[in-house]
DNA sequence: GATGAATGAGCATTCATTCAT
DNA sequence: CATGAATGAATGCTCATTCAT
């Protein structure tokens, strides 16, 4: 953990104010002077405890990400079965996105994004990713869930597939409904579109 | 159709490039200097053909929408059946996605980027996923799909899927094998993830 | 005379385009594509009547002040009198500032302006003065204008005093009333301010 | 007081280098460039004092244009009779022309300059050209000047013919001798040119 | 620890000028 | 004669970073 991440983890409205500039202006239109004023401390302030710009906007970032993992793995560790484990995955990530919607916004962002970053923020996907995928393989071994489905490939579904909906929803009505959410998306999943 | 939009329709290559030095290095890392370079062309000219930078992306983006945009009409328009409809826009997407990857980027950045440039974006999502969301309707109606459903979520579901996977895909083995991809998003799509 | 001022000369329509452009905007603000477009003529033409940017301002304004320099003369000529000779002067550059003001206001802002194009305007300018000063030697050698007076300064001062009133009027408003200003100066310039 | 305008108080040498510079290349071909390493600074300095190069220009006239009131002002204030009053106005604005020229040369560039700034000149300008009306007006009514003549005019005229003689003066003779054109538009203003 | 004035490399943009048609 | 697409040198401005206090 760096001196930054500290500071940001001792003064969480900091922390906030950073996500909330960076969420809405973007890395590259996010000066240093914005940062610094809305924080309310003198820029050399914030170089006294990073590094550089990237490292304060790592550091935010991680944080933020870090929040998503702790509430995915404790969703996952009150259940034993897979369905409800999906369920509960469901949830957590949708309760994130309502908690934290700039962090989410970030975090896909840079997903998506250009070279720079992208790679830390691969890993932390595909470590997202393998949480929900772990959970599938086990429930295809259990045989909850259909075998012959791509256990990898669904569960990046999943992951984007929450993400869209609830950014769709956060966008369009401008607030998200999260028990219809989850829902329709796990009709979706678990049974899927067909009528039977 | 503006100037620019009229330069690069002309030249292809042109297009083509500016969307490589966009997609890999984002907006803001892209310097007039290199696109420049990169055609072939005195920073000037493309100061003639665009107003300015900005432009230059919209119209670079709008032409790389557009293309999707005819694809996935054209491939609902081959056929009847609403199932049918789905498996060919998904590889509708899916062909886009390995054809125009840069695109793709480009298009999801921004659905997640900044206040500046997302509204634009957020109409053209709108239309792709009111796309899909037609054929659900269509479906639901002649029964064909569940008519719980709600088809808006499920929509903006399956479209978030589709490029979530085919990016994981592209990142994680650096290319999309479509055939695997496309059979496992419709199994999990038509049917879920439950065994029956 | 240059193929410029030919062109200019030909066509007063196009003279008073660019006189009015660059008196409105400057030398500097005012761009070649502005003139062209104004002029309802391409770029490429205007350089081929003038070799550059430069030449088409002086070409210009060599012609408005042409008609500054006919007007004075023909105003003196027409008398014998000196105190007639001035109040003619008077007249006629009051008269100037009425119909071709944006000449006059380029003319006084190339007479304080920068070193570029300073001589021409300054050899312009005193041989008006010289104009004026060789009306007032003469009306000194005839009695008539007070000997002990430097016609050098008095010249210089009855030509800044001339157009400053009359720009002062068009600013303040809107537009010139030439008797009313020329019965103050003439009566401010014959007789003084002090009360007899 | 703006920030820049304190950067220029603190640091006359640098207001001089500004004056300097601005009024003997003009506003558009002095570049932040020059004006940077001629103060001695780094771009990024004036930048931080100034918001743009236009208010480095109106700071830095300003400034000078304020140095003129006071001047004015306080040669005023030391008289009680009008005729003095204008003898000591006319020094001042002379003592003025001797001893910042450069801004002299900016000022009188501008009140016939394109739109952009005029209007600030043209205030300044009226402020002036008030201090001599008002003087003029309580003469009159004191029965010291003419009462058929126009304040107003009379006004301008005067502020009109002072800066003009001594620009004709400094470009000429590259001096201003003070005394010799002081006498002369004191005989001139006050008695007129006819002989009686 | 904290500050904020100073820095300068980097970049978007402008515009006079050219030249092939 | 006339055109207008193409050029590239020139320049205003930004902003991450440093450092003396």
């Amino acid at each position: 953990m760096s001196k930054g991440t500290d500071f940001l983890n001792k003064d969480r409205e900091k922390f906030k104010i950073a996500v909330d500039i960076f969420s809405s202006k973007g890395y590259h239109s996010t000066t240093m002077d914005e940062v610094a004023q809305a924080m309310g401390v003198a820029k050399g302030t914030i170089y006294y405890h990073f590094k550089n710009k990237d490292e304060l906007y790592l550091c935010t970032t991680q944080l933020g990400i870090s929040i998503l993992e702790i509430m995915a793995r404790e969703a996952i560790g009150q259940h034993t079965d897979s369905r409800e484990k999906i369920v509960a995955l469901i949830e957590s990530y949708l309760l994130f996105m309502h908690d934290y919607a700039g962090i989410a916004y970030i975090f896909l962002r840079e997903l998506f994004g250009d070279h720079n970053r992208r790679d830390f923020f691969r890993e932390a996907t595909k470590s997202y990713q393998k949480l929900i995928q772990n959970v599938l393989e086990e429930g295809q071994r259990a045989g909850a869930f259909a075998g012959d489905l791509n256990a990898e490939i669904c569960a990046s579904s999943i992951f984007g597939m929450i993400f869209t909906v609830a950014i769709h929803y956060l966008q369009v009505y401008g607030e998200l409904s999260m028990d219809v959410v989850k829902d329709n998306i796990c009709k979706l999943i678990f049974h899927g579109l067909l009528e039977v």
